[in-house]
DNA sequence: CGGGATGTTGAGGCAAGTCAATCTAAGTGG
DNA sequence: CCACTTAGATTGACTTGCCTCAACATCCCG
C-alpha cells in the first residue's frame, strides 16, 4: 500500500520499476480501478494540500524515487517549464481518462478487454518489448475492477478471444496476441496514447 | 457545434453563459459524453498542436470569450502562475473524471442518476441558485450518453425516483429535489467537487 | 390545430451478473 | 517427494438489470 484515500500524501513518486494500481472503494466494497502506472510514470498530486482522493497500491514489487512534497513544490515554483510540462501531462491524462470513460460507458465486454490488451501492449512495446506479448501482473479481479466487469466476465472474455484465435493464454498472466489487427479492430480505439509518461492521480 | 473531434482548434474559450457538452463518437454511432461545461468554465486544451480529441457542442445558446491560441500561449509563457493554476484545474478535472469513472463503472442506474442530479445541483447552488431545484437543459439522450445508459433507462430511473418521493418532475427539464439527503445517500459520492471552475478537454 | 421532436411506458430478450462447482498452480509441512 | 492446503482462474447453470423494440403521451412551434 503506497497511500490510501483520504490520507495525507507526503511524497511525489517516480516509478523506476514495477506496477501500481489506483482505485476508489464504495462503502459496500465495490471497487473501481482508475488506472495502472508502470515504470517511468509519475505518482502524486501537484496540489498543495493533497489528501489523496484515491488509493495507490502496488501490483508488483516496486522501485520508486520519492520526492518530498515541499521539495517538489520548490522545483515547481523555481522552474517555470516544469509546471507547463506537468500541465501537458495532466492534459494527456484527461484525454486517457476520456478514452477509458468511452470504454466502460459504451463498449461491450469483449471490446473492453481488447482495448485493455491493445493499450497495455502499446505500453510494453514502448518499453522495449518486441514480441506480440502482453504481461499482466495484475489479477483478474483487478482487470474486472478496471473495466467495470466481474471476474467471471473477464475470464469468459479471455476464453472467447482465445476461442476466436485472436489471442493465446500460455499462462493467466501472459497473453500472446495472435491477431493484433483483429484485436485493434475489436477494441475500436481512436487514438492510442502517443505519450510515454503517465501522470497518476 | 464549437469544434469537432480531429479538427484543429483555434481558440481557448471561457464560457460566460450557457452549457456545452463534450463527447466522443464510435464508428457505429455510440456516443459517450465526457462532461458538461457551465458558465465560468474553460474550454480548450493547453497543448500546442491540439487537434481536438473530442467534440464540443452547445447544449443551450452560448456566450463565450475566445482567446486565440497563440495569444493564450503567450500568456502561459509570460505568467508563471498561470500554468500552475491551470495545472491545479487539470488535476481537479482528473479527480472529477475518476469520480465519473466510478459512477459508470460500478453504480446501478438509479445511483448514477442520483449522482448526476446531486452534482448538477451543487454546481447550480454554487452559481447562486437557492432552491432545491436542478435545471436540466440537456436532453434525456444526453443524460443517457453521459451516464452510459439508454434514453429509456434514464426515463425509468426518473420515474422511480419520483415514485419514491425523492424528486418531483414539474417538467422534463426541471427537477425538484424533495429529499436531498436521500438523494445524496443513493448517489454515494465521496466528495463533491469543491472547485468552482472546470477545465474542459 | 396538425406534426415533428422529445419523453414516457410496456413487453420481451439478452448480455452480464450471481452463485456454485471444478480446475490449476504454488506453496507448505510431514 | 508427495499429500494437503490455499488462492486464483475457469466453467457451468441460472437470474436479473438494462437494452431493444414498439406503442403511446406530451410539448412546442408554426
Amino acid at each position: 500500500m503506497i497511500f490510501e484515500e483520504q490520507s495525507a500524501v507526503h511524497d511525489v513518486f517516480i516509478l523506476t520499476d514495477g506496477m501500481v494500481k489506483l482505485y476508489r472503494l464504495l462503502e459496500d466494497g465495490r471497487r473501481q480501478i482508475t488506472g495502472f502506472l508502470v515504470t517511468g510514470d509519475i505518482l502524486g498530486s501537484p496540489k498543495r494540500e493533497a489528501s489523496a482522493h484515491c488509493t495507490a497500491q502496488a501490483v508488483t514489487d516496486l522501485q520508486a524515487c520519492a520526492f518530498e512534497r515541499s521539495a517538489f513544490f520548490g522545483l515547481l515554483l523555481r522552474y517555470r517549464d516544469l509546471a507547463l510540462r506537468l500541465l501537458i501531462m495532466a492534459t494527456d491524462e484527461i484525454e486517457t481518462q476520456h478514452e477509458h470513460t468511452v470504454i466502460i460507458g459504451r463498449k461491450r465486454t469483449d471490446e473492453r478487454l481488447a482495448a485493455f490488451l491493445v493499450t497495455l501492449h502499446a505500453r510494453w512495446t514502448e518499453a522495449g518489448e518486441t514480441e506480440e506479448v502482453v504481461h499482466l501482473p495484475m489479477s483478474r479481479a483487478d482487470i474486472g475492477d478496471y473495466l467495470g466487469l466481474t471476474i467471471e466476465s473477464v475470464s469468459r472474455a479471455f476464453s472467447r478471444l482465445k476461442g476466436a484465435g485472436v489471442i493465446d493464454i500460455p499462462s493467466p498472466h501472459r497473453i500472446v496476441l495472435r491477431n493484433l489487427p483483429a484485436l485493434h479492430d475489436l477494441a475500436g480505439l481512436e487514438h492510442l496514447p502517443a505519450r510515454t509518461v503517465t501522470l497518476g492521480l
